[in-house]
DNA sequence: CCCTTGGCGGAAATCGATTTCACTAAAGCA
DNA sequence: TGCTTTAGTGAAATCGATTTCCGCCAAGGG
């Protein structure tokens, strides 16, 4: 069922029944009721690929995340796609395994398919950053752009790092562990800058060898302290993920150390798996359902608006007080 | 850049250059040299919402999951994704939040943008059957349906459940505690009845009181414990997926029970976190990947040959034993 | 040498909706 | 009444790629 057999239904033409369709206020009342007297009797719903390709939109955005599995990303994804459907777009999800070269890819395919925007939680970007001519508005969330033209949704990790820092100097650890993802992201940096930072304000030395950079992966963070955990002196742990806190958790558990006896720990992100754990795992969070929120609103607003100015948006993060270190 | 201005560029016409693009034996070895040499220096894409019109399919599929952020789920999604992206489809993500009337949308939505093909990882399916007059090839991941002409993928959630009711058992537990998915969905009745037949095997009286329909909510599972756990009698429980066994141990070790000492459990899925929970969890594992990557193979066969019969897939399970129930 | 065959490639129709342009009829105004 | 607006509608162009149909030309057969 076509716009054409629609038209011949209600006796008029095409141009009308588009007229009907788009909310065109040149259509006279009796033409109106006939018109949707027709769609309603055929039951017609307009082809959007002929729409997206005369409108040169297509009511759909592109998201590419690194890992889909990760709780942190899909919640985002989620919070993303409700503001997306309540405002009848699509979303196609691209998961990019923290690959540049798909990513690249990726970006190709969505722009052939005339995405409306794209929105970013990924690394990997400055390099794929050619691809845009500022053809369509761009939203990245959590990990920072230098790009113009691109909006920005992020959490506060410089605060979210001392915060945690701080926490752990006030249970009463004075050698605490930074273990922290080996790639340079800005969110990664911003946390650790906020642990420098803060033991300089509380006369704690930095000591280099308490930072950790491994990849963001359960087994590196396990072999890691399967190696080093004797050699190395420390009564608490900065991981800067949830992830990380519970690998690092459970490894010194099963090496015989207490939680929070001999080690406290402090997670990012407030992960669902953070309160569930045992002991539970006290923690920074982030307002991951804010952060894909507004993200969406600020990609739907660009793209109704062209003109709209890109927007930075630094979401505050909280400490989330359980059982991993000692109440004070 | 169109194909039309392609074609000037190369000296010939948008036709040549189409059958250029799409493999077309009928063109001499020197204009497709040229075509191509055209093609490369303006760097032309074909523009896949006109060819999609044209050709009435998208290069696209739909995916509808109830709730990307479970990290089942996730990892279907993940799996069917990297399926698509090696043979250049795009995926609409679609997450239904459980509700049969968005649900409902959404297939509207993604049959008015032409997807090829819908995978569906989803319940309230029976409901919305009326939407596909069979117009393209449809999977169902999980949870069954009875539609003629669907393909199906699912685990062996009969012997599953057999398999985690015979281990606790064999562990010494003679009142088994299942806690299940209020809803009827076939992979949850189906473990259900294999705990019930196990129970008949080895003898053991089947007390309905011993089954807990709840939501598979960890809210859920930790205020039926608390309100539950004293007027029950229990030495195991088998709880149909891993987040609610993880909420289960989780309420019973702060209600000062020990696991398994005091308490065993078995857990459905083999998530991540039963691996990092601790104690370990003792789960019945799915091939999750598989689930996904079999469903996205399916799917694509039927797209590229509609005379293809759907297929009926039924994996394997195994139980992963770990911590939370006692070795024998 | 003429005719057939088939390779090659262009013109034009097509997919389905939107939108411009033009035209008619009715309404407003003098 | 006569002239100008303006509301309402349809015909046709358009978006960009594919594909059918057709014609041209060269090679091969009689």
């Amino acid at each position: 069922m076509n716009i054409k057999e629609v038209a011949c239904l209600a006796g008029v033409s095409p141009a009308t029944v588009s007229r009907v369709l788009n909310g065109s206020k040149n259509v006279r009342k009796s033409t109106r009721r006939k018109v949707l007297q027709a769609i309603e009797e055929s039951g017609y719903r307009p082809n959007q690929v002929a729409r997206g390709l005369r409108l040169r939109r297509f009511q759909s955005i592109g998201l590419v995340v690194p890992d889909i599995t990760n709780e942190f990303f899909a919640t985002i994804a989620r919070s993303i796609e409700d503001v997306l459907h309540e405002h009848n777009y699509n979303l196609f999800l691209c998961n990019t395994r923290e690959d540049g070269e798909e990513e690249r890819r990726y970006i190709k395919a969505l722009l052939d398919k005339f995405v409306d925007g794209i929105i970013f939680v990924s690394g990997g970007f400055e390099e794929n950053l050619d691809l845009f001519q500022g053809d369509i508005p761009v939203v990245a969330i959590d990990r920072r752009s230098n790009l113009e033209g691109v909006s920005f949704v992020t959490s506060a990790n410089y605060e979210g790092g001392y915060l945690a820092a701080k926490h752990l100097i006030e249970c009463g650890c004075r050698r605490i562990l930074m273990v922290r993802d080996q790639k340079q992201v800005a969110p990664m940096e911003a946390r650790w800058a906020g642990y420098v930072d803060c033991l300089k304000d509380y006369n704690i030395p930095y000591d280099e060898g308490l930072v950790v950079s491994i990849p963001v992966e359960r087994e590196a963070a396990r072999e890691y302290l399967l190696r080093m955990h004797s050699q190395l002196e420390f009564d608490g742990i900065f991981a800067a993920t949830d992830v990380l806190a519970i690998a690092c958790a459970h490894t010194l558990l099963r090496l015989g150390y207490s939680i929070p006896e001999d080690v406290q720990i402090v997670g990012f992100d407030n992960i669902t798996a953070a309160e569930y754990y045992n002991p539970s795992l006290t923690t920074i969070a982030q307002e991951k359902e804010a952060l894909g929120r507004k993200g969406a609103e600020l990609l739907l607003e660009r793209i109704e608006d062209p003109e709209k100015e890109p927007a930075t948006v630094v979401l505050p993060v909280q400490l989330i007080q359980r059982a991993s270190t000692r109440q004070y």
